[in-house]
DNA sequence: CAGTCGGTTCTTTTT
DNA sequence: GAACCGACTG
């Protein structure tokens, strides 16, 4: 086999020579195909960009001629900075760094005509996605009670994963919505998105993937461009992305791949761990490359992880070692419920702080996004600094895509999902009848909304109000279209927003909800001034819907697991871990086995971020669906090796007392629990207590010795007298009910009533 | 046609 | 508990 030539070690750069051996290793083969095996906390990403950065400087490829896939754009902005640091701005030309959905969307852009779009072609999200749905669905006169839209949206997007166009589907498949019509509607939707020169996420790849098998002098184009090929998270690829790759790699077999088998938690997303399995047999002769020297995470950490990840049974198998020692062990901490909780990560946080620990160590890692929200209320209240990532995303807001919507249509006057959603946004008087008149008459002539909604101002299906307001529109789009060309986007969208009167209508609003919107919408404005041209913004905004607000101030980070992936910690904390929140119950009714294995990867994700202190919570009681909910703690607890953890609860008599003493009861609740065999029933006393009592006296005991250092410091400011009307940043307008030292109690104008730190409001 | 009211359903995880 | 939907009323 032909190994590089491995250069002089004084030729070595510094960054090259500071990495391990099998790093190095990986970074110098060049030739052929590696498959890197990298446990978490191994230094794949350092091993990934020193090897991109050393076929740069060996010239062994112009930066345009590598193509380098990641998963999320965090990561491909991070590879991309790091690389620059190591060689220098060349990286600035990499165009095929990015995310798979990135670089399709940017191939197709070249190819769009060869399946029947243009260029200019819109990106759909969900939101439009589902819409779209829907009207197919009650058009076909399918309920779509029963046959939800969400469902064939899943439908349709596993088929994509795997690569499957309509008439590949078989008849199992095509029974798996509305009684055997679910290539009907699949192929349907695909005729409507092509008609309104759209398409989903899904189609990114699928398309790419169709011409690739189709065009054979396209597909060699990009094998030969492609000297060197490399991705990371290959264990998440799924079929579409693993075919995609395998086309493409084939030519010049220079793939290198980088992969945890452990890490694999996007399976729910048509991620295929056989993928990484399959690597030796589609590219014989590859190299394969094991890191397992973690340089994260202490001892007892690690041992906690491998000791849970070891439960599982289908793995490749690897033993993580580390030349670090000492350090805490992995500590349980069990709680009444989710306020305390929430109490607990508070003061710990605190504690932290005040010994010198950045907020920006810390993080609070969740199962689902729904439990952010216990945090955010705590920090409100005592005045930690934090961000939520992920959530409510800037670009999902009501406003945004409104604003969004009027700019789409001005780039793809055929994007009839934009046209309804802001035809009648702001208020014109235009109504149902006439949209529905509007839809048949564009139906009849095979023509846009938009370019309907002037010709049928020449018929008399519409009454003269309804005929003017829609031609006064189109124009209006005419007029903005022509501008396009000469304003900046930021520019544009300005104009855009005044001259429709959305803007006017929110002013008129006056309400604090109206303001925050006004104020989402300039800095909507304020962000495109960092882009050239209208389409270039669109991209952005539909491949990269994450709004990074940067690094002003140090935060604790709130998240979730799967968004940690690829970060690390100091301090990590991990609420939640009960039977039916993690493994969460979808995962335990639906998956079967497979599905609790891939919890326990997440668990194992999770753990490992964490860099000196990790601490698992568990909750006795939780509101789920509003409704109180006893529970037990998560079995990957139980599974930790005793030795690397220690446990402590807040509970009087210890966590094994209050489970013993409602295990043995009946339970009104049963129906609705977790049959386990062996296990305690999931909904019992604690739902009752709660519900028979405001709230339970353990949590508001609890509170009074454990105030947080913050509510006890301050006193009263005098500005802040009760009836004092004040503003707060989250909640609004409102007026202080009670005072008590620097804290208020407040009763907001939308309805809340909440205690909050003085600090966090204004006088009105 | 717009705004309000009550009933239902719901939560993973992301590009 | 919220968000969403459909029906009803002004």
């Amino acid at each position: 086999m032909n190994t590089q030539l491995a250069p002089d070690s004084t030729d070595l750069p510094e960054w090259l020579s500071r990495l391990n051996e099998p790093q190095r290793e990986a970074v110098l083969s060049t030739d052929g195909p590696v498959l890197m095996l990298a446990g978490a906390g191994t230094g794949k990403t350092a091993a990934l960009t020193a090897r991109l950065a050393w076929l740069l400087r060996q010239r062994l490829a112009w930066p345009s001629e590598i193509l380098c896939v990641t998963f999320t754009n965090k990561a491909a902005r991070e590879m991309r900075e790091r690389v620059g640091h190591l060689i220098g701005p060349a990286v600035e030309g990499m165009p095929w760094l990015g995310t798979f959905h990135a670089i399709a969307a940017k191939m197709l852009r070249r190819h769009a005509e060869l399946v029947g779009l243009t260029s200019n072609f819109t990106i759909l999200d969900t939101d439009d996605q589902l819409r779209l749905l829907k009207q197919l669905i009650q058009a076909e006169g399918v309920d779509d009670k029963r046959w939800p839209a969400r469902q064939l949206a899943g439908l349709i997007d596993r088929w994509k994963n795997r690569g499957l166009n309509p008439a590949d589907l078989d008849a199992l498949e095509n029974e798996a919505y509305a009684n055997g019509r679910g290539q009907r509607f699949y192929a349907l939707y695909q005729d409507r998105l092509r008609s309104i020169n759209a398409c989903d996420f899904g189609d990114l790849l699928l398309h790419m993937l169709n011409i690739f098998r189709r065009e054979r002098d396209v597909l060699e184009q990009y094998q030969q461009r492609f000297r060197y090929v490399m991705v990371d998270e290959y264990q998440d690829t799924n079929a579409v992305q693993y075919l995609w790759l395998r086309l493409l790699a084939q030519g010049r077999r220079n793939i290198c791949v980088v992969g945890d088998d452990d890490q694999s938690i996007y399976s729910w997303r048509g991620a295929e761990v056989a993928n990484i399995l399959r690597f030796e047999k589609d590219f014989p002769g590859a190299k394969v490359i094991r890191l397992e020297q973690n340089y994260r995470s202490t001892p007892h950490i690690l041992g906690a992880a491998s000791g849970l990840i070891e439960e599982n049974s289908e793995r490749l198998g690897k033993t993580l070692w580390t030349e670090l020692d000492g350090g805490d062990k992995v500590r349980i901490v069990g709680v009444w419920d989710a306020p305390e909780e929430a109490r607990r990560v508070g003061e710990e946080i605190e504690r932290l702080e005040r010994e010198g620990c950045p907020l920006d160590a810390i993080a609070i890692l969740v199962r689902a996004q729904f439990q952010t929200r216990e945090f955010e209320d705590r920090f409100l209240q005592i005045g930690l600094a934090y961000r939520i990532v992920g959530g409510f995303r800037f670009y999902e807001r009501a406003e945004i895509r409104d604003a969004l919507a009027y700019l789409r249509l001005i780039a793809s006057p055929s994007d009839d999902l934009a046209f309804e959603r802001i035809w009648n946004t702001p208020k014109r008087g235009l109504g149902d009848k006439t949209l529905e008149k509007l839809h048949r008459y564009a139906r009849a002539q095979s023509i846009p909304l938009l370019r309907a909604a002037i010709e049928i101002a020449d018929t008399d299906e519409l009454p003269a109000r309804a005929r003017g307001t829609l031609v006064a529109l189109a124009r209006d789009f005419a007029r903005w279209r022509d501008e396009s060309a000469r304003l900046t986007p930021a520019e544009l969208a300005r104009t855009v927003l005044d001259e429709s009167g959305y803007t006017a209508a929110l002013q008129a609003e006056r309400s604090t909800d109206a303001n925050g919107r006004l104020e989402n919408l300039s800095e909507l404005a304020r962000a495109m001034e960092e882009y050239e041209t209208l389409s270039d913004f669109l991209e952005h905004v539909s491949l990269v819907m994450d709004n990074d607000n940067s690094a002003d101030e140090a935060k604790v980070t709130v998240m979730t697991m799967h968004g940690a992936k690829g970060l690390e910690f100091d301090q990590v904390f991990l609420p939640g871990w009960e039977e039916g929140v993690f493994p969460s119950q979808r995962s335990l009714d639906e998956g079967g086995l497979a599905s609790l294995e891939e919890e326990r990867r997440l668990a194992y994700v999770a753990i490992t971020r964490a860099r000196k202190r990790c601490t698992i919570l568990h909750a006795a009681n939780r509101r789920i669906y509003g409704q109180w909910t006893s529970s037990i703690p998560s079995r990957f607890i139980a599974e930790l090796p005793e030795v690397h953890v220690v446990e402590e609860s807040s509970m009087s008599g210890g966590a094994s007392l209050w489970r013993a003493q409602w295990s043995e009861q009946s339970d009104p609740f049963a129906h609705v629990a977790r049959n386990q065999p062996g296990k305690v029933a999931s909904r019992g006393p604690g739902w009752q207590r709660a519900a028979a009592q405001p709230l339970n006296t353990a949590p508001r005991r609890i509170a009074e010795t454990g105030r947080s250092a913050a509510s006890m410091a301050g006193k009263a400011r005098p500005e802040f007298a009760r009836g004092t009307r004040v503003f707060h940043e989250k909640f609004g307008y409102g007026t202080v009910v009670e005072q008590e030292g620097n804290k208020l109690e407040i009763e907001f104008e939308n309805g809340g009533h909440k205690r909050v730190l003085d600090s966090f409001v204004k006088v009105a």
